[in-house]
DNA sequence: CGTTTTTGACCGGCGC
DNA sequence: GCGCCGGTCAAAAACG
């Protein structure tokens, strides 16, 4: 009873260190916002060569920064159509027909996690259309489609990493032309803001853009084909053991550079939890999942004590890493625009998301 | 009986 | 041009 009750103050402070964090990502956002805009026009002034389709659309506002949501008034509308960024990303920059340079090949998300499922549970519905063994590793991979709709291009590979087989590397890529049921917006927006990151960074022929994440090279190579067709972003869920006290890490210089596309990872490993959720049935960041959004009774024990540590590290995370605080805003501004943030659990609608305005986010 | 999975065949891109 | 390889197709089998 007593320990309920301490339970119960700690997620009201909880919740109010939420509320200042997300007070502080839309202030930081704006600022972001308006750094972005001003080189923009600092780009067009200078003649730079930067596609110039980008912030041609009349709102000043970068396709990476939109995370990932196609399309503005659809979600406006209340539908979720959220999915990798790349088709999109590149549909607007290349409304008439222009080449980008990611040449026509989709941005790919690849998150690698420690699962014990044949596949990780991102809320979505796959039918499997295919298995193969791929060259240099003996596990196979397998060929998902995306059954929600027929008509819905997103596809996924599923591999065990060779190394540990206990890990799974998902491959997210293309964008979902249909509403997404509320658990799988999530994992959708982050692989979107991911890919929107990525993008961002590949749309950019000079690395001086802020959100450049330019030459990050995976420091595994899963396949070497994937990555070498198609612009790739790895979404680290593993507890690396010998990683620094931060959870966010982008990967510093290894030596597998990729030929054609850059490749970007970003870590989210934690120091504390050594599993990865075993489903994203609850389709959250699982940071967030941890951190932001689990009711009390769902929680886990063992993660309790750990709670104020792991948020000092997000908020530090988000206010120092420009990438992180786009990926947590892509979730954010999905969940807002789809009105479901009341329904994933706790206060975090009444207290913690007041202060979070979709049209600010989004 | 409808849906999903399995699995060999096929196709296209790429390197030599 | 040829062979290799990853990705997809589609018929058959399995499943619920």
């Amino acid at each position: 009873m007593e320990d309920l009750r301490c339970k119960v103050v700690g997620m009201r402070e909880e919740n109010m260190r939420l509320k200042t964090l997300l007070q502080k990502i839309e202030v930081d956002y704006k600022d972001l916002q308006r750094k972005v805009s001003d080189f923009q026009q600092n780009f067009k002034k200078n003649g730079s060569d930067l596609d110039p389709k980008i912030g041609d659309d009349g709102d000043q506002e970068l396709v990476s920064l939109r995370l990932g949501t196609s399309d503005h008034s659809t979600e406006r509308n209340g539908l979720v159509k959220v999915g990798l960024a790349g088709e999109a990303a590149a549909a607007a920059r290349n409304g008439d027909g222009e080449i980008s340079q990611t040449s026509g090949k989709r941005a790919r998300v690849c998150v690698r996690a420690r699962c014990d499922t044949p596949t990780m549970n991102d809320g979505c519905q796959w039918r499997k259309y295919g298995q193969k063994i791929a060259k240099g590793n003996p596990c196979p991979r397998a060929y998902y489609r995306c059954t929600i709709s027929p008509t819905c291009p997103v596809r996924k590979q599923v591999q065990r990493f060779m190394e540990d087989t206990s890990i799974l590397i998902t491959t997210y890529e293309g964008t979902h032309n249909h509403p997404l049921p509320l658990s799988a917006t999530a994992m959708a927006s982050t692989t979107s803001a991911a890919a929107s990151m990525l993008l961002s960074g590949a749309s950019a022929s000079q690395p001086s853009a802020s959100l450049n994440l330019y030459g990050q090279p995976q420091p595994y190579l899963i396949s070497n084909s994937s990555s070498n067709t198609s612009p790739t972003i790895t979404l680290d869920l593993i507890t690396n053991p010998s990683s620094s006290n931060t959870p966010f890490n982008l990967y510093p210089s290894a030596s597998l550079a990729n030929p054609r596309f850059p490749t970007t990872n970003l870590s989210f490993s934690t120091v504390d939890s050594n599993t990865l959720p075993a489903s994203w049935g609850g389709g959250y960041h699982p940071l967030l999942q941890q951190k932001m959004f689990e009711p009390p009774y769902f929680g886990n024990p063992n993660q309790v004590p750990s709670q104020q540590a792991l948020t000092e590290t997000l908020t530090k995370v988000i206010s120092s890493d420009p990438s992180f605080r786009s990926t947590i805003a892509g979730v954010i501004s999905t969940m807002v625009a789809n009105g479901s943030v009341g329904k994933m659990g706790g206060e975090i609608k009444g207290e913690n998301l007041a202060a979070a305005d979709s049209s600010t986010l989004s």
